[in-house]
DNA sequence: CCGGTTGTTCAGCG
DNA sequence: GCGCTGAACAACCG
């Protein structure tokens, strides 16, 4: 389920139950998920794929990681890792990573670095990548801490849509095209928000899980590229490589 | 039925 | 301490 735009929509479906109190508390989490009874929900936030539950003097990160998955007002076989019951109904959340954040959130998260925050800072970004020369672009767009928010279906969309090579070096690449990468990620992140609502996201695929460049009418390459190794989709005919710079070995 | 995956952390090693 | 690798986690789809 996860990247940042489906935390977003999972923000938005939860929304009935801000301001509610949590009037009973279950679930499998290793954690003191106790302490959550009798708390009031302050806000629900999100920071890239997190999913933020906040209470008056703590938070509950919620990180759906792969496999994790909710429900609100439904069950299902599974048992919940957390589950909160509030007067109006309840919302379970199944095989995902849980975890206290105490006190302040703004000590703990830089909301600029969240392509889907109104906060996001392009220039940021753009700084962030400029500081990391040796970077590959196909893991850049998986760091979470300059494209938090972005995952494996963003990198493989935004690279095709710049005809950006996965493969090219920060250092290799011209300042503007970084600018028009960091601009066109937050960009995407929202065409698949709104898409994901319409349930037409696939679709809307141009290179993810695709074998044929739609542009050049030839096979995509398949590869597990960079320091994450992941699955990465992309034409060498029109994805630029742009030439290494003497300087960068 | 098996293989693969929209993700992250951590132990172990050289 | 570093970077790299592989394991672990765990659910669903095709």
């Amino acid at each position: 389920m996860p990247e940042g735009p489906s935390i977003v929509i999972l923000k938005e479906e939860a929304q009935i139950f801000e301001g509610k109190k949590v009037i009973a508390v279950s679930g499998n989490s290793k954690e003191a998920i106790d302490r959550c009874q009798g708390q009031k929900v302050i806000a629900f936030k999100t920071w890239g794929k997190h999913f933020l539950i906040c209470f008056q003097d703590f938070t509950v990160r919620i990180h759906l990681m792969l496999f994790g998955s909710y429900l609100i007002n439904a069950t299902k076989e599974a048992m919940p890792r957390l589950s909160l019951n509030f007067d109006n109904g309840f919302i379970n959340f199944y095989s995902c990573s849980l975890k206290f954040i105490e006190g302040d959130l703004d000590a703990v998260y830089d909301w600029s670095a969240d392509i889907m925050n109104d906060h996001w800072d392009v220039k940021k970004a753009v700084a962030k990548l400029k500081a990391q020369p040796a970077t590959l672009l196909c893991d850049a767009l998986l760091d979470q801490h300059i494209f938090s928010g972005s995952g494996n279906i963003v990198k493989n969309e935004v690279l095709y849509r710049l005809r950006l090579h996965p493969l090219n070096k920060i250092a290799d690449v011209p300042p503007r095209a970084l600018s028009k990468l960091a601009k066109e990620t937050r960009t995407y992140a929202f065409d698949f928000l709104r898409w994901k609502k319409e349930f037409t996201l696939k679709e809307h695929w141009l290179a993810h899980t695709k074998s044929i460049c739609t542009r050049c009418n030839i096979p995509l390459h398949k590869a597990y590229l960079g320091k994450t190794k992941r699955r990465t989709f992309y034409c060498d005919n029109c994805q630029q490589l742009f030439k290494p710079k003497p300087s960068s070995s």
